[in-house]
DNA sequence: GTCTTTGGCTAATGGTCATTAGCCAAGGAG
DNA sequence: CTCCTTGGCTAATGACCATTAGCCAAAGAC
């Protein structure tokens, strides 16, 4: 039985991100998608005008995502520590959950051509600026203690873009666990009132 | 004036390092290299006996120097504390003063072919159980305070990396400040006595 | 039943790339 | 001075790759 033309076309994306993420955009050929979705890479071409399309829909997806989850997660709350908690949880549960598209959001950004390039970077400098204000804002109210806003920021989004490069959902670590001890690593590394270790 | 024929070889892995760096090993031609120190693509084989090559040994060498440090980091303090603060500021200074290395050394896995490979994965396991140890010993000795002893190590070891990717030393984060702001979230994600902030 | 559209095929296009082969100028050794 | 080695050159080898062109079977529309 045929596939829609839709599902099929989301298909081929899922099977460019596997392989994206596992060998990379430069060593991925167009031949190794058809392969992978059943048909012949000149074919993939009926559904997507080039393999550039290919990435830049999956990062500019990817970091769509991420931004509209931040401004959800810290929507609903004006404690500074809840916010940074949520946002910081809501980061790594992305990362948890859709590891394979944070992987190549983190990773390929190198290969991804303008426009889409800078569009993609907009998006992920908003992102990085979310958090910078969620640490200074926990300062002015006096319930973060921290020098540096700036590189908390830095190391609480690092922190989520490693859990896209080693998390499997395995038993050992649960998505979950991870996000409750990501979002307290959080709160720790902006030094808010109350978290230190018991 | 001609150079001798080791600071020649030193040129081109500088040159290769500073091209993978910036646009992957996949996306960078051996062409690009040569061009880089002053001849032709194929010139480079007279130096280096493959592109692979080139890629081994910089990955290599940034693993082997990253376990040395650690080594040398807390081989001269038993305290479970000072022993991770100057593991987790051996790891960020390097990944600061050695960014174009660490940057590589993390991203190019994929394309490092075996036996390469696995060498550097081993060294990258012994590495990471080395952060792993440290947290547990410390956590034994009743001065860590944390739920999972594995994730607080990946978050560390994950900090540092980030350091790779984003860190200029330009005035608005030297590299002393950002190893000891570093050095000091890595003692709060372990829930380190006396450590909260302020 | 006929015409149109869709989607997968193969062959081809235009180009790229790692690496080897062989040449030769320059420098070093004896 | 002669011979050898080194290191950079160009041309070539063998293979690969993104994308386009054109064909055609199958399905849908009327």
């Amino acid at each position: 039985m045929s596939r829609s033309p839709s599902s099929r076309r989301e298909d081929i994306r899922a099977a460019a991100l596997e392989l994206f993420a596992r060998s990379g955009y430069e060593a991925t050929t167009m031949a190794d998608i058809g392969a992978a979705v059943g048909m012949r890479g000149p074919s993939l071409y009926k559904h997507f005008a080039s393999k550039q399309e290919l990435l830049a829909e999956i990062m500019t997806g990817t970091m769509t995502d991420l931004v509209a989850l931040h401004r959800g997660a810290v929507a609903t709350t004006t404690d500074p520590a809840e916010r940074l908690r949520r946002a910081a949880e809501a980061h790594v549960r992305y990362h948890a959950r859709h590891r394979l598209e944070a992987f190549v959001g983190n990773r390929e950004i190198r290969s991804l051509v303008q426009p889409h390039r800078e569009r993609v970077l907009a998006l992920r400098a908003e992102y990085e600026a979310g958090f910078r204000d969620l640490v200074k804002a926990g300062i002015t109210a006096g319930r973060f203690h921290v020098a540096s806003p700036r590189l908390a920021s830095y190391a609480i989004l690092d922190l989520g873009m490693g859990v896209s490069a080693w998390f499997r959902d395995d038993g050992e670590s649960t998505e979950d666990g991870v996000v409750w001890q990501y979002g307290e690593f959080a709160l720790r590394i902006a030094g808010a009132d109350g978290i230190a270790g018991y």
